[in-house]
DNA sequence: CTGTGTGCAAAGCATTTGCAAAATA
DNA sequence: TATTTTGCAAATGCTTTGCACACAG
């Protein structure tokens, strides 16, 4: 897994916005991990390195990442957010037994958006692809009981 | 429009549920809308024809139907739940500007959680594809400017 | 009649906001 | 130095819960 900051630090001195340690906490942590995770997995995850940053100040990074398109808001269904610092568009897949989420590569949906456009009266800018099922991990829980 | 309600009917009367009229007439208002509300919207909607009938009785209303499968639950990302009496799998669009949802019929992605179970490691049963963009009503309103 | 569902108010989470102090550019 | 951002605590919004009373089966 490599981490660049090359990306951020190019943004936020384009739009203006300051490079604060919490800021690149926050966005190197995504960078680093497939699970994404929601801003209180951050925050607690951030804790031991960031011990006087606030879940406040995770949530407002938050936000200006996903404003400036560094990061991307999900939405499974579980009635939080949760957050994947790769922003191409991409499916997801959750585990309705143990909600982890995962990134599915290989199957892309480009140029549907352009179908839906044609097919309705929106112009279709981006979507949001989500399977559930049980994942590998379960299915093995489940065969043991 | 046809409200039917047999099935709440037969699937009630099968999980030892009683049919109440606040379940009915959550189950009807979701059915003559293609509006996809949200709770709050389902109570005020009701309570000219249910004027005692409370805010928490929708809700549990709306996590009965949806555990018996009558209902479906959409989470477009707004921050709260919408509802959808229509539960065959189908595509959601939603306008990024007045927040409308509408279906999306003749597109379907009938097979592809096949597709994507064999894909992964996933035992896949669901899929919840939505659309992002800007309604024609939207679209002129923002000529107009 | 029995157990389930309703209505009310209070509680519970996730997220946002206001503001003084701190830190970036 | 001038803003912007942080950290804290309080506030907000959506949803759930507990409990007494009412009602469907």
């Amino acid at each position: 897994m490599v981490i660049r900051l090359d990306n951020i630090t190019k943004v936020f001195k384009q739009k203006k916005l300051k490079l604060t340690p919490q800021r690149i906490a926050v966005y190197k942590y995504l960078q680093s991990t497939t699970a994404h995770p929601s801003a209180e997995t951050i925050y607690k995850s951030l804790q031991a390195d960031y011990p006087t940053m606030s879940l406040a100040t995770v949530y407002k990074a938050l936000k200006t990442l996903v404003e400036v398109d560094l990061v991307q808001e999900l939405n499974v269904g579980e009635g939080n957010f949760r957050y994947d610092a790769t922003v191409a568009s991409h499916p997801h897949i959750c585990c309705l037994h143990c909600h982890v989420v995962g990134d599915i590569e290989g199957i892309t949906f480009d140029g549907i958006n352009k179908d839906v456009q044609d097919y309705t009266d929106f112009d279709v800018y981006s979507n949001q692809v989500y399977f559930y099922g049980v994942c590998s991990t379960c299915k093995e829980e489940v065969l043991k009981k």
